[in-house]
DNA sequence: GACTCATTTCGATAATTAGCTAAATGTCTA
DNA sequence: TAGACATTTAGCTAATTATCGAAATGAGTC
């Protein structure tokens, strides 16, 4: 949880998330969109994938990033809920599913 | 937003304010339930202060906090708006009230 | 196999962070 | 006003972070 709001914790990676909502971008693309050197996109890129809140996938040259919503989902609204806020539409799984989901904070 | 996220991004200060949530709390009450010292939970306690997310009233000796439920709200309930999420019970003001609210990134 | 393209890793530096002890500040009480 | 108490500031260190250019890697193409 602390490694999600770390990699939320800066604008560059926040809008890289908001790019990939539309759907998944080779690391170029999103490169391009930052006035940052390409290495430096690409540890951007490596907190992210840490945090779980992205996915890569190589496909030929390309390096795909895939956003995974779930986790920013888990993350923003697990904290949310421990301040007694929800969100509309809760579809989260009837506890008993979802075996070792990681639930624990630190 | 960044700073919110980054006062979020450390365990302890997120169980400060969660420690709040209940109310205002002395300054030494809420040390006392971390194991580090108190010069340096005083350090947690301004990174929550320059991100608004508390507020520090001095009361004789004392100097208690208070959690700034709205900050935290905006912030969280603010970006994940930005994915297409809802909360439930959204009681936002109707555009046109709350003038110059800090709305904008970075 | 040599070239090119896309991306990451390496190695360096400057800035920031979390933690500590010791000292300073602010406020009440005797 | 001298203590005592609650908290913060100062000064330090070790660890982490953001950034860069240069070099290395992986994958297709000629």
């Amino acid at each position: 949880m602390s490694s999600v709001f770390k990699a939320l914790s800066d604008p560059t990676r926040r809008k890289v998330l908001e790019m990939l909502r539309k759907g998944p971008k080779p690391a170029g693309e999103l490169s391009d969109a930052f006035p940052v050197s390409k290495p430096t996109m690409s540890a951007h890129f490596a907190v992210l994938r840490d945090a779980g809140l992205v996915e890569a996938e190589r496909q030929g040259k390309q390096v795909i990033y895939h956003l995974q919503m779930s986790v920013l989902e888990d993350a923003l609204f697990g904290f949310a809920r421990t301040f007694g806020w929800e969100r509309k539409d809760d579809a989260r799984q009837p506890s008993g599913l979802n075996p070792s989901k990681e639930t624990h904070d630190e």
